[in-house]
DNA sequence: TACTCACATGATTTAGAAAACATGATTTAT
DNA sequence: ATAAATCATGTTTTCTAAATCATGTGAGTA
């Protein structure tokens, strides 16, 4: 559904949210490892994610990412938009350039409620939400 | 959602079931003319729908693609089962390898009953749908 | 039979995402 | 001021889906 670097950075920023505050920062091999994801890759996206402000960033001995409370309020849907851009949102299930209600695949109209759902659900959860979630333990970012 | 083989094969499935009928086949030019996809690529998804039994081809001078009654009862889900394999029916949102009730990602609650809407849009819509669907003329498989 | 048409099969190439690498810049600590 | 830690940036490599190419096979027709 979403570009492997998109699924590394939700699962980034919900590990971060996780393991860091004001004088605790996350470093990129710590995130790696939490997200099981490559380090070289995913610090290409931390630094994306960093320049669209999503979360904070401090260099030097001590340094790495974190987020503040502002930074928790961020949904789902806008990291997808930062690292994917609005593809969710014009996606068609048969790939046509345009599809739309004056010109619909066959499928428009049935997918275009189930889109519906797809985007409230991501533009409704936001990182804090997981970071409550996550606290309880049941829930995983990666495998092994 | 799909890969693009996939989404060609749908198209393929729907432009040959309204071409094509018992003595008029469908050759690939024009298959993939009308679905706007590459030739080439076209002809091999071809003939992966053909191996798998989802249409019927004849070789030599007026051969070509067509589809008979049987065929027609076909769903978009078992074109995707054929081309994709099952992985729209496993996936996860972040990517997680095997997310589960037992082991499951962040929004796997939320986004398993999508992917049920999602299942059920594609298992209960048959080729035959789409047939007489298209013969509104109010829907398309390509832009230009 | 021989020729042609059109699908079938396998090998090859291309393009773009994913991943890795090399180097630069900034901060902290001594 | 120097060195080490850590994020930032740009380049290169790798991998796989997507697309193409070359050749084979069966069917129809004269």
């Amino acid at each position: 559904m979403f570009s492997k670097s998109c699924e590394y950075a939700i699962k980034a920023m919900i590990f971060v949210a996780q393991k860091s505050n004001a004088d605790t920062r996350v470093g990129i091999k710590e995130i790696s490892k939490g997200t099981d994801a490559p380090e070289h890759f995913m610090a290409k996206i931390m630094q994306d994610l960093s320049r669209r402000k999503l979360i904070h960033s401090v260099k030097g001995p001590n340094g790495g990412f974190y987020m503040d409370a502002s930074d928790l309020k961020n949904s789902i849907a806008d990291i997808v938009k930062a690292i994917d851009g609005d593809v969710i949102y014009s996606d068609c299930v048969l790939g046509l350039k345009v599809c739309s209600e004056k010109n619909p695949c066959p499928v428009h109209f049935e997918y275009k409620e189930i889109k519906k759902s797809l985007i409230k659900m991501i533009e409704n959860n936001t990182i804090a939400d997981f970071n409550e979630k996550l606290d309880t333990g049941m829930y995983f970012l990666k495998n092994k």
